[in-house]
DNA sequence: ATGAAAGCGCTAACAT
DNA sequence: ATGTTAGCGCTTTCAT
């Protein structure tokens, strides 16, 4: 088990102190040419690498220069977008980016072993129903998607009333008057904030309501009974996209994708290439991702005005399923 | 601004010694049960949290039970798939996972700031050409999907070669003698080893050949110029889902979805919705995250055996699309 | 411009 | 069973 060189070693090898080392690799210009050029060499010869643990234990007050993301399921196009955004607006300030997947009942533990590795700052998709926990935390947070709750925190989110009320009411001019709703579990401030905003929509002739569908088989199991059932919808709003595509199964099994309009909040690949092509409102991932990112460092640098909450608006995309006629 | 609290203040608000302290945050049973208790009552009065990089940093043989995950796109279905099966496997083991965005060019830079952060193992997708630099790293390191070059580690993928050449040998059953091959950059080992499976089923009788596609828009663009070209193929075996999607859209463009053949390598969601449903050879990536997070934790156990090439079997999945007689 | 000494928060080795 | 001392690899005084 070779030793892994420190810079003792190096300041060995190189013949100068440990001190001298240290400016070198700190890149402090107060350093004689001859001096820094056999300290990298040494540091070359050896291979050595520094401590960055060890560094930020001795400096408190400066920054990792590194941030975590803790979102929910990765592969969601949204989540993956978000990161992705992320990861490149970190990058335009040197900074680099920790990635966890938020299982459920995992949110506490994955932010605290965040927290632990001196990440700078936090972003965080809440899942769980409670985040007054993160308030302990040493670094910033900003929270996206998501709203959280017994939390004060600078919150990025799309506009989810407006949105959705925006399908509905694009279902309404079609001529539909019976249009259902279909949407994940109620603690999630978006389903709430989309069921709201169908409702809004609807003043008070709301369709039928189906609430707490967790995935794609759920949302197809409550679409076909739905519509097998006694005065089916005309129209269906879909409020997250693997309720769309469970939807579109159910259509599609039933041999009605042509005769029930559907608007899915949330955009997804190959929803142009379905039949009928699927109407969504589409989020801006991308653009959440870098104001939330932007808001954290500005927080990072030390800002500290009252929590603010971003709104960022939606688009419908008309593609066809939205456009039936009752 | 609130100086974080220490094993010392614990220790000085419980009325014990440093050490005391240490050993109740440790869970060692050495102590009196009443001083334990006096100890926790700090430390929860206080809000002390342990520091990971300080503890690391004294004790140099334990482990911060992390690992690391180095991933291209987390947005592909197949890594993110990849990802969830190692976050399981570490969870099972109570290791977190750590995950960052491989952007090409960024993936030495990537690796580095993993080890610093005093990662136990890295499991990595690699994309650059070279993988030498890794060996200079602290941790072990396996590597998934695709074989690494310039280092040898342990290394989990597919059965590319067979699984590709098996896709080639349903479409010659169906009659077709005039097989395309469209593939991603050949410095891919992924992509060399689906090419070379492809050119195993065909013999010396290989259709047209277009390398180097690194998207769905690259693809499409390929595919509607070779379709439209003299003498198009009457099938077509497309070497990964991005490059398959392309080449639905060029078909579906065409109006030529249901007269040329397409077998895609990896599945993706709504294969089985397009029109006509796509055949895939499909991948397991539960099992392939799985097989390299055990190897790993086998490696930080301290297992010292050569290194491993382990050979994940893909399955063709008929739908449709792959069945198109000539 | 360079270096010696102290100490970040914690654990290991050794008392007691 | 508890405490004391030293020191992990590094940066920060403070000398020189």
């Amino acid at each position: 088990m070779t030793h892994r060189p420190t810079m003792n070693d190096v300041a060995r090898t190189a013949g100068v102190s440990l001190k001298t080392v240290s400016r070198v690799v700190n890149g402090e210009t107060t350093v004689a040419p001859d001096l820094a050029a056999r300290v990298r060499a040494a540091v070359q010869s050896l291979d050595y690498r520094p401590h960055l643990g060890a560094s930020l234990l001795r400096r408190r007050d400066q920054h990792a220069r590194t941030i975590g993301v803790l979102l929910e399921d990765v592969s969601h196009p949204f989540s993956a977008a978000l990161h992705r955004a992320i990861v490149e607006e970190a990058g335009l300030r040197g900074a680099q980016v920790l990635a966890g997947i938020l299982d459920e009942g995992r949110e506490r533990d994955l932010a605290v072993a965040f927290d632990q590795r001196q990440t700078d700052g936090l972003i965080v998709a809440p899942m769980a129903t409670n985040q007054t926990y993160l308030a302990s935390l040493r670094a910033p947070i900003v929270f996206v998607d998501r709203e959280a709750t017994g939390m004060a925190a600078d919150t990025v989110v799309s506009t989810n009333v407006a949105g959705a009320a925006g399908a509905v009411r694009h279902l309404l001019v079609q001529g539909h008057r019976r249009i259902a709703y279909l949407g994940d579990r109620r603690n999630l401030t978006t389903a709430r904030d989309r069921h709201r905003g169908y409702l809004r929509a609807l003043g008070g002739r709301a369709g039928p309501v189906v609430h707490d569908l967790r995935d794609a088989a759920a949302a197809e199991g409550a679409a076909i009974a739905m519509l097998r059932g006694p005065d089916p919808p005309t129209a269906i709003f879909a409020a997250r996209s693997p309720i769309t595509i469970g939807v579109v199964r159910a259509l599609r099994r039933l041999r009605m994708e042509n005769a029930v309009a559907l608007i899915g909040f949330d955009d997804f690949p190959l929803a142009d290439l379905l039949d009928p092509p699927v109407t969504v409102v589409a989020q801006d991932p991308a653009r959440m991702g870098r104001t939330a990112a932007l808001a954290l460092f500005e927080r990072i640098d030390g800002e500290i005005s009252a929590p603010r909450e971003i709104r960022i608006p939606t688009t419908l995309i008309p593609r066809g399923s939205g456009e039936l006629a009752v």
